[in-house]
DNA sequence: TTCATTTGACCCTC
DNA sequence: GAGGGTCAAATGAA
């Protein structure tokens, strides 16, 4: 019987080879940093794939000094979310060593620089007339929207997607019935990832939910790290009769889980990727059930029952 | 005490 | 000016 992860490291290493491709014909001359970077990902990307696949097929040989075929499989994936991050920011931003998005001018200088405390930058002439004493003193809304980051929607009947969200606003939408409710990553600040979601109940369809995802995540907690935070029954918090249906309890649980249990794999390359190339590697036949591995690697078989759509009009 | 959620206020875009 | 997105103080839960 074939080794479930050894398939998956074979299928795996020409994928990056792909990938790496595509990137050579996605960036232009402008910005070749990105594309360096990336590069460099890929290739460690690469370089974990090829040392799982060795250990796999010599499981003997390891002696515990190397890194785990859990550890590489978990960093030949943040290869390819990071990579996907980087691919997808705007032309004129550059994701630094650490992560963090640095952004350029026209001339290429820097201009600056987004840290994990503060994300927040002020762009316009009338911004920086403002008092500094009211800017420190209070701050709200004084944010940059994020109009460069590619977003995508997901309807589905739940708005669990194995992702760690903290829910940071609620508004009431007009002409909607249900009120929008905004979500960042849970490692915003402790890792600076930038994906943040919006969730809203469809009127017509009020147990299905569109999501609009807003940026890929970078953070590391995609595979085998905490649920630290996840969805409260009170989404809707503002829309009396419609919390206490039973669909809703069941449909947005109360999840404090050590560990992302089933879809994560697929489901964790679908929100982190690109969705072209997600298509792609659905093409390829990398999400099938194929790769179901055992529980003990946390990879699992996956299967579609959302729409999943995709603004691409954000790459062009 | 810590941390997540709620909610009113503030600011940006259209 | 309206509507939407975000912030942060207040509040609540563990």
């Amino acid at each position: 019987m074939p080794n479930p992860i050894t398939n998956f490291a074979k299928k795996i290493t020409p994928q990056i080879s792909t990938l790496s491709e595509k990137m050579s014909i996605l960036f232009p001359q402008c910005v070749l940093s990105n594309r360096k970077r990336v590069l460099r990902e890929l290739l460690q990307g690469h370089e974990c794939a090829t040392k799982l696949k060795f250990l796999l097929q010599n499981p003997i040989i390891s002696d515990g000094s190397t890194l785990s075929a859990e550890e590489l499989l978990s960093n030949v994936e943040r290869s390819f979310t990071h990579s996907i991050s980087v691919l997808t920011s705007s032309d004129t931003e550059v994701v630094d060593e650490v992560g963090q998005i640095v952004n350029y001018g026209e001339n290429g200088s820097q201009v600056g620089a987004n840290s994990c405390n503060d994300l927040r930058s002020e762009d316009s002439t009338e911004s920086k007339k403002r008092s500094l004493t009211t800017r420190t003193k209070d701050r709200r809304g004084s944010y940059k929207r994020r109009r460069t980051s590619e977003t995508w929607t997901n309807i589905s009947e739940t708005i669990e997607d194995n992702h760690a969200w903290r829910k940071y606003g609620q508004k009431e939408i007009l002409n909607s019935k249900f009120p929008r409710s905004y979500f960042r990553c849970s490692r915003k600040y402790d890792q600076g990832c930038q994906a943040i979601k919006q969730v809203q109940r469809i009127e017509e369809k009020p147990f299905m939910y569109h999501t609009t995802y807003i940026g890929f995540h970078t953070c590391k907690d995609t595979l085998n790290a905490p649920q630290m935070v996840t969805y409260s029954d009170t989404l809707d918090s503002k829309v009396p009769n419609e919390k206490d249906t039973t669909f809703c309890s069941q449909i947005i649980p109360i999840i404090k889980q050590e560990y992302p249990k089933e879809d994560t794999f697929n489901n964790d390359l679908k929100d982190n990727l690109d969705p072209t190339l997600w298509s792609d590697l659905k093409d390829l036949e990398l999400y099938k059930p194929a790769i179901v591995l055992s529980k003990d690697f946390g990879v699992f078989h996956s299967h579609f029952s959302t729409d999943f759509h995709f603004d691409e009009s954000h790459l062009l």
